[in-house]
RNA sequence: GCCUUGGUGGCGGAAUUGGUAUACGCGCUAGUCUUAGGAACUAGUGGGCUUGCCCAUGAGAGUUCAAGUCUCUCCCAAGGCACCA
């Protein structure tokens, strides 16, 4: 089978097998090149050529051709370097995006840093090497991965967080929002160590003791900045809110979903009940009487309002309940006959965290005696307790129990021997409460309704007595931006004595981080150890003044980086109108799902902001998302430092060439699923690729054709493979692509001889996944031009069709026989040849035919 | 507890509107290549037996000429939320 020639190719490439890593290049290069396929000095040449030729890559703002924004999320460039599941998403984006500018698109495909953020503060901590010179050095050893891998990112369009020319303009947004109400200040629980003397954030201050100290860390109010992003749940003015907003974007739907569910609407009724404070109000007359008169009390001592999505269960209430943080209790405490054990109770809850209080599985609470709440629907004078289930920062920080539906209410009935009054009728299963909707029962005049029309005619009641109303709650709070930290971005505020809190003027901008500054921790924030950060004048009167020594959140970085991609060297505006209207909003964003929630959602929310301001002409930001999934370890289990079994790419570009790792990621199974790592799998990957590479020493250039047959099917396979890599790849099923291109290498690998053309077009499909091999080979074939220049190929919609087809010929739905018949037989042609056969006489016996299926060019299915 | 996504060979995974289950790759088996070697080549590879038939897509039922795909019940795994009234 083997031309004279190919044995002697063979030969050669068997006697220096890849498997020896000794540097032989030295000895004869020309001849390696030639018969080795040698990724260590391809892909080398080839990073080489792209960055000596960035204009092949580089997004341009002055062309009239379709744009397209492909854009990952930024990495933090961490010490570990790069990881598998980075290489996994920008190689996704890499071949979408060489796939597009082959297909003439305007491509704007950037990288950048987000740099600011605890690892490299804590590191200087520890170290004291300041964070400055730590991300620096991460960033160096990203950006040389990064180039290892060929990825084709625009790096004149780099941003990195963490530099002046950046966060000046973070700083300037945080100003923008200030001085449109959506930046301000307030008291907000946060988490405190008395020994550091400083706040922790959640993940430092696990199970209630101090990461460093190992100190009780206690909940103290302190000032904080806030973002006000409630102000854009719904829809606003001209700018879709951050929940309908969801319905116009391709994103997945468990991300939706997940961001629905954490800004959390639920819609309900909120409604006042009267509060008894003595026995003698609690005669039968002067109840009743307050039950129709308190809506017009001035005196909100008289009443506590409640919220409930089930108002429709109303007279199934026994209790209330309010939280400890309730202002009632103070308002009431003369009343209260066991105020001692009342306020014991209380200052017990607060020491407790959020978490103590979540975590606790027990409920408990203090019945509050000598007061009474009235539920103002049947008049029934009921206890009320004070509860930390029920939390404060939610709704009205009070409930109305009913112990019969809602389960938190059962448990607590349960345990302080409450009554139970079932209101609703319905299944339910032994031991357990209906907590679903149903049909009203003692409920009076309600009685009979649905749960649904019950809810309706109960609100719309309470609204025309005007104690009550419809309202919409939601989990959702504004976003606590300051953070007590070095490496951040510097609220750009000063305090003055006289004129209060003023912003930094623009033309002050950058607020620039002080490089002399302690690390060590001394229980503060560390920029108020550095005096010349510190006093300042005001720029208001020239008075003394400082300034705030808190740093934005690193998500705030995060929040626009995207828009600066635009115009990543502007010095007057964060990006210019006109690039802003040209380059966005992100056609594609690829990254992890870790991100699902709160860097997606400050994003948006930064969007709809700047949109409303006239910043903006979309309100988007985001068309559309897709996820990567994790790459396991090769035991199924997360990689890990610890562990010691983290992949680095590095090593597995050295061994088996970055193409191999960027088919061999794209191949493991679909983008977004969790897979495992297996080295011996990218062995296939591997090989695969020396398969193309050695089909050159069998190309036939001379444009005659020895097997016309064999051609034809080949060229049908061919224009086959053109349309599903190209509709693969825009569906980001890179698997499956991979899969059509070594289908048709095996088959191309079987001829004698391989068309150029054919080869051409083969090497063509794979370059935006193999850049290296593709560039080179199509070098050696004697293009003086890069392939990346070439136009993606059309597939023929008149080649693709077969001539012949495979009949599936099934009896009883079981398949039979299968016979090649013309691709477009008719159901009489198929049926007569199906009969004749064998196989079915066989099994249709001396039965009695009942019908026929036929689906043309598939199957014939004979029914007996 | 609630929500979401999944469960297909020894492994990663394919499978259009329901229409050949297991594509492609790994691994494994046998063989080939004038030393050896495999990250080379060739062929085979879901299971069972009576060798042309039966059984197989987490389990069980249902709809259909036909189910991995649709419907219902249950089991398991991963991820998210978690006292939000």
């Amino acid at each position: 089978m083997d031309s004279p020639h190919t044995k002697k190719i063979k030969k050669m490439i068997k006697n220096n097998n890849i498997a020896n890593k000794s540097n032989k290049e030295s000895k004869n290069e020309d001849f390696w090149c030639e018969g080795k396929y040698n990724p260590e000095i391809i892909e080398r040449k080839w990073q080489k050529y792209w960055a000596k030729n960035p204009d092949n890559f580089s997004a341009k703002d002055d062309s009239d051709k379709e744009k397209a924004f492909i854009l990952d999320m930024f990495p933090y460039p961490s010490g570990a370097g790069l990881h598998v599941g980075h290489v996994e998403s920008y190689t996704a984006t890499d071949i979408y995006s060489r796939y597009l500018r082959m297909n003439g698109k305007n491509v704007l495909h950037p990288q950048g840093f987000d740099a600011f953020g605890l690892p490299a503060e804590n590191y200087a901590i520890k170290t004291g090497i300041h964070p400055k010179e730590t991300i620096s050095n991460a960033v160096e050893v990203f950006k040389r991965q990064i180039d290892s891998m060929g990825f084709s990112y625009d790096w004149s369009r780099e941003v990195n967080s963490s530099l002046p020319e950046y966060y000046k303009w973070t700083q300037w947004l945080f100003l923008l929002f200030y001085k449109n109400g959506l930046a301000y200040k307030k008291k907000a629980k946060v988490n405190w160590c008395p020994k550091c003397q400083t706040v922790l954030a959640n993940e430092q201050a696990e199970n209630g003791k101090c990461e460093r100290c190992e100190s009780e860390v206690i909940q103290k109010d302190l000032e904080q900045w806030f973002f006000k992003i409630t102000d854009f749940i719904e829809d606003k003015g001209k700018t879709s809110g951050l929940l309908n907003g969801l319905e116009k974007i391709d994103w997945p739907n468990s991300t939706k979903l997940l961001q629905k569910n954490w800004i959390g609407k639920s819609e309900g009724a909120q409604f006042k009940m009267a509060v008894i404070l003595n026995e003698a109000e609690r005669n039968e007359e002067s109840r009743k009487n307050k039950t129709r008169s308190f809506a017009n009390a001035q005196d909100d001592k008289h009443f506590i309002e409640v919220y409930t999505t089930r108002i429709d269960t109303v007279f199934g209430m026994t209790y209330a309940v309010v939280a400890p943080e309730h202002e009632i209790l103070k308002r009431v405490q003369d009343d209260i006959k066991n105020l001692d054990e009342v306020e014991k109770y209380i200052n017990e809850s607060k020491k407790k965290t959020d978490l103590d209080r979540m975590e606790a599985k027990v409920k408990t609470g203090v019945e509050i005696k000598g007061i009474k709440v009235v539920n103002p629907f049947n008049g029934e004078a009921l206890p009320l307790f004070v509860a930390d289930y029920v939390l404060s920062q939610y709704g009205t920080g009070a409930v109305m129990a009913v112990p019969a539906h809602d389960e938190r209410d059962f448990e607590f009935a349960k345990k302080y021997k409450l009554k139970i009054k079932e209101v609703i009728s319905g299944d339910k299963k032994d031991g357990e409460i209906l907590t679903d909707d149903g049909i009203l029962i003692n409920s009076s005049k309600y009685d009979n309704l649905n749960s649904e029309e019950a809810r309706e005619k109960l609100t719309v009641w309470l609204e025309e007595k005007k104690i009550g109303q419809r309202k919409i709650n939601y989990k959702l709070r504004d976003w606590l931006v300051s953070r007590q930290r070095y490496w951040g971005a510097p609220i750009p505020i000063i305090y003055c004595e006289k004129c209060g809190e003023v912003p930094v003027p623009e033309k002050d901008l950058p607020v620039e981080l002080p490089d002399d500054v302690d690390f060590k921790p001394t229980g503060e924030s560390p920029l108020k150890y550095s005096k010349k950060f510190q006093e300042v004048r005001c720029p208001k009167c020239g008075g003394e003044a400082k300034r705030e020594s808190d740093t934005m959140d690193t998500f705030v970085c995060s929040s626009w980086y995207y828009l600066r991609y635009a115009d990543p060297k502007n010095e007057k505006e964060f990006a210019s109108k006109e690039k802003l209207e040209k380059w966005l909003p992100v056609d594609l964003y690829v990254g992890g799902a870790e991100h699902s929630v709160l860097h997606l959602l400050y994003a948006r929310f930064f969007t709809k902001v700047l949109h409303n301001l006239g910043y903006l002409n979309f309100d988007e930001p985001f068309l559309k998302l897709r996820h990567q999934g994790t790459i396991l370890a090769e035991d199924g289990t997360k990689m890990s430092k610890s562990k010691g079994n983290v992949v680095n790419p590095d090593d597995v570009v050295k061994e088996f060439g970055a193409d191999a790792l960027r088919i061999f990621e794209m191949f493991m199974g679909p983008l977004e699923d969790m897979k495992p790592w297996q080295t011996k799998g990218i062995v296939g990957v591997r090989r695969f690729l020396e398969k193309v590479w050695k089909m050159q020493t069998r190309i036939n250039d001379q444009g005659t054709v020895n097997n016309k047959i064999q051609n034809i099917k080949l060229n049908t396979l061919i224009h086959k493979t053109i349309k599903k890599v190209s509709a693969d790849i825009e569906a980001m099923r890179f698997n499956t692509a991979i899969s059509a291109l070594m289908i048709l290498t095996n088959e191309m690998e079987k001829q004698e001889e391989i068309q150029i053309t054919n080869y051409q077009l083969l090497i063509t499909l794979l370059s935006p996944f193999a850049p290296h091999l593709a560039e080179e080979l199509w070098e050696k074939l004697g293009h003086n031009e890069s392939i990346f220049l070439q136009k993606w190929p059309a597939h023929d919609p008149e080649l693709i069709k077969d001539e012949e087809a495979e009949l599936i010929v099934q009896v009883n739905g079981k398949v039979r026989d299968k016979i090649i018949v013309s691709a477009d037989i008719s159901e009489e042609e198929a049926k007569k040849i199906a009969f004749e056969r064998e196989k079915v006489k066989i099994h249709i016996a001396k039965k009695e035919i009942k019908k026929v299926i036929f689906v043309k060019g598939r199957l014939i299915n004979v029914v007996i």
